[in-house]
DNA sequence: ACTAATAACATTTTT
DNA sequence: TGTTATTAGT
């Protein structure tokens, strides 16, 4: 114990050893927080509490992942996994399915994701022929988010004429209406979404009190991790967990708040105090990260927002580099001298790609950043963008593992009826949807009995969907036999996918392919997880894939590439809580970011400047801020000018280029102008003007500072894959083992087989590991090598 | 029922 | 520009 103390400062030590009543950490960037996080719970287990007594809440797969692994470095990984830590979503989804009938669900409940809300979302206006553009779906979406995000069902809005006026005054008086029509729906598919796995716990602790001591008394300890993005729904579980013990940690930092457009409402960070009048408040201010300057420049921005806690991050590290400003005239020369700086920097610091990150506000500058990259043979990943499980193929087959386990999925329903085409067309599914929605029943089942329900098809189409009807349910009947992996390959087969997929050899056509065979690997992967952790006696079925898979992201998936050198691009929300030894901030302008939707309120500016915060906070040695003059932008060339948020940094901490002090020398001598204010088109002529000259010059000198042309080379498809490769992930051949054999575990290291059962797919060792003990593993989820 | 063509559209997105 | 969703045509 006293070891790791020894590791941590003076305030960092308190904010640990403090466990008497609630309290608020505040936690600057680059300030150990996890560090905090992880001793404090470390200390909590020496301290007696059991490990299934603490409560740990994150907002992230992988911030929980982290931690875990951290905490099993010091007390080992079988106390570690007895913690609850885990996100908001999985553990009340964990909870929800426990007590699911006391809210009217069964177990098995579904998920629906933002696109499946979206969609049944936009059949519910279709249907109550209401006007799409009015209504649209995007927004209405949103606007129930919010709704359930705060706690307001179908019911307790009738009794909120606020609430009702807002919508009159967007224009959708009956957003109520469909909001109650969109809960009966997902309720009647036995499916939640996002915001359900919050509201649902909220419901579940509000309308049963035993339920809620059961877990007031459960839960000794509760910890919250990134305090400052709970929404209230987070936060008032959180506070009713916390009535019995008041024991409640929460860590944050106010001025990282990035996500209220989801929700996040930093008033739960600004008034703790006033929810928790006991509560004690800890700062930590020491940077460990980055550069002194990094950490003043970032400090000088951030002062010019109004609401925010006090604190003063500082950084004892060398003094660093100011912040450089780097000016294009387009973003494709933006692109080019990032690339190039890259290629510079790497030499001269002797960095490796991986030391570099390329920010960004919006998804869609991606795209010129990696060409420059491409073009120099610099290897760089993607964050973000369409997400593994966002992916068409990657759907259609859940879809299938959704509706065998769930056949009232509705959305899954459609998305496979006629997936692949087996001659059930739109006016088909039509049919069975008026059917569905005249007669008060489900998808299912319609086509369950057709003639009940008076469906109108002739005896072709009714041959179909018997067809279809039967497919389910025998895949269905075999879902207690099997395990996820045997399950699922038997569905690509029997479904018709394989065929549809695994035929072709268009590029695209290999793409899909490589991606259905990465989703069974990842089946694999997850059965022998499973296998591992639960022992023998645990059969991974599809139901235990899926429950993992609703609630994780494409962030959780490719860890694969994480130590390769490559140069790292991504947006600067999905940022937050990395760092890199150079950062790169492309596209500081205005419009861009701050973007041009949240330029309309003090909020939305403040939020855009804590955005801006942390992507220069992301750097440990340098930080590259960049501008473009004119930028390509939906389909068409802006002019743009630098981002406001340039003059709210020191300019002595700023490397400024000549263009711009050129531009602004002269505009503040004239007048000071408030960054808030600055009307936009005072800038614009003057400004304009300046670029036309500077390009004149380039043209007259004859010497541009890079070639203006990019050939567009789109990268070839990527490496074909072995045709038969839908096996090549299957179980390594055991036959050779034998009691006494060696083996070698991916995971458990090496250890000596001492005794085998079973036979064929359930053969299983007991093996016994130099230093994970004696496990009882399948043979044929096993990842691991003979020795001999 | 399927395909091709065109219109509409477009922040950020931990779950 | 690039994607996605609806529509018109076969």
């Amino acid at each position: 114990m006293e070891q790791f103390l020894n590791q941590l400062n003076e305030s960092q030590k308190a904010a640990v050893l403090y466990n008497e009543g609630p309290s608020l950490v505040i936690a600057g960037a680059g300030s150990g927080k996890t560090r905090v996080l992880t001793y404090k719970i470390a200390c909590l287990l020496k301290q007696g509490f059991a490990p299934s007594s603490i409560l740990a809440l994150t907002f992230t797969n992988k911030a929980a992942r982290e931690m875990k692994d951290r905490i099993a470095q010091i007390v080992g990984s079988e106390m570690s996994n007895r913690l609850w830590m885990g996100t908001f979503h999985s553990i009340f989804y964990r909870i929800l399915r426990m007590e699911a009938d006391k809210i009217g669900f069964t177990e098995n409940f579904t998920i629906y994701d933002s696109s499946d809300s979206k969609n049944l979302l936009k059949t519910i206006i279709k249907e109550l022929r209401l006007d799409d553009k009015t209504y649209n779906p995007k927004k209405v979406h949103a606007r129930i988010s919010e709704l359930k995000n705060n706690l307001v069902t179908p019911q307790s809005y009738e009794g909120r004429g606020d609430l009702h006026k807002e919508d009159m005054a967007k224009k959708m008086p009956l957003i109520k209406d469909i909001y109650a029509i969109y809960v009966n729906r997902c309720r009647k598919a036995g499916a939640m979404d996002f915001d359900d796995l919050l509201l649902y716990t909220n419901i579940l602790f509000r309308d049963n009190p035993g339920v809620l001591a059961k877990f007031q008394h459960y839960f000794k300890f509760i910890l919250v991790d990134e305090y400052q993005d709970t929404n209230f729904a987070q936060h008032l579980i959180v506070k009713k967990l916390a009535e019995k013990h008041h024991r409640v940690c929460v860590v944050g930092d106010d001025a990282q708040s990035i996500y209220s457009f989801r929700g996040a409402n930093i008033e739960n960070i600004l008034r703790f105090k006033e929810n928790y009048p006991e509560a004690r408040i800890f700062k930590l201010e020491q940077n460990y990260r980055s550069t002194q300057n990094i950490v003043k420049a970032a400090n000088s921005l951030i002062e010019k927002n109004k609401e925010q806690i006090k604190k003063s991050v500082f950084s004892e590290n060398d003094e660093g580099n100011r912040v450089k400003v780097l000016s294009a005239y387009s973003d494709l020369e933006e692109s080019s001298i990032i690339a190039n700086a890259i290629t510079d920097l790497r030499k001269s610091e002797k960095s490796d790609y991986r030391d570099f990150a390329i920010l960004y506000r919006t998804n869609a500058q991606s795209r010129s950043l990696e060409e420059a990259l491409r073009k120099r043979n610099i290897p760089y990943k993607i964050f973000g963008g369409l997400s593994f499980y966002q992916r068409k193929e990657i759907k259609d087959v859940i879809a299938y593992f959704r509706l065998i386990t769930n056949p009232f999925d509705e959305e899954a329903f459609k998305r496979i009826i006629n997936y692949p085409a087996r001659g059930i067309g739109d006016t088909t599914v039509n049919k069975i949807a008026e059917c569905a929605l005249s007669q008060g029943v489900s998808y299912w089942g319609v086509i369950s009995d057709p003639l009940r329900y008076n469906l109108p098809v002739n005896a072709g189409t009714a041959t179909k969907l018997a067809g279809f009807r039967q497919l389910i349910e025998e895949l269905a009947a075999e879902l207690n036999e099997k395990d996820a992996y045997s399950m699922a390959d038997t569905v690509i087969k029997k479904s018709g996918i394989y065929n549809d997929i695994f035929q072709g050899s268009s590029p695209e056509e290999l793409t899909r392919k490589q991606n259905v065979e990465e989703l069974l690997k990842g089946i694999y992967e997850f059965c022998s997880i499973k296998q591992e952790e639960e022992g023998d006696e645990f059969t991974c079925n599809l139901n235990s894939f899926l429950q993992e898979i609703s609630l994780l992201t494409d962030m959780d998936t490719d860890n694969k590439n994480e130590n390769k050198d490559r140069v790292t691009l991504m947006t600067v929300h999905s940022s937050k809580g990395l760092e890199f030894k150079t950062v790169f901030i492309a596209g500081m302008e205005e419009e861009l970011f701050p973007s041009s939707m949240s330029t309309g309120t003090a909020e939305g500016l403040e939020e855009e400047r804590r955005l801006f915060y942390v992507a220069i906070t992301r750097a440990e040695q340098n930080c590259f801020v960049s501008y473009a003059k004119s930028r390509f932008r939906n389909g068409s060339s802006n002019f743009c000018n630098p981002s406001r948020f340039l003059k709210d940094i020191d300019s002595e901490l700023l490397d400024l280029p000549e263009d711009y002090k050129m531009l602004y020398g002269r505009v503040s001598q004239q007048e000071n102008i408030s960054p808030f204010d600055t009307p936009f088109s005072r800038q614009t002529s003057g400004y304009n003007l300046k670029m036309k000259q500077e390009r004149e010059r380039e043209k007259v000198t004859g010497t541009p500072r890079f070639k203006a042309s990019f050939p567009s080379v789109r990268e070839a498809a990527k490496p074909a894959v072995n045709p038969n490769s839908i096996s090549s992930h299957t179980p390594q051949d055991y036959s050779d083992i034998q009691v006494n054999t060696f083996v070698e575990h991916e995971k458990f290291g090496i250890g000596k087989v001492t005794a085998l059962e079973g036979i064929g797919s359930n053969r299983k060792a007991t093996i016994s590991f130099k230093n994970s003990g004696e496990r009882c593993i399948l043979l044929k989820y096993a990842r691991m090598k003979i020795i001999d």
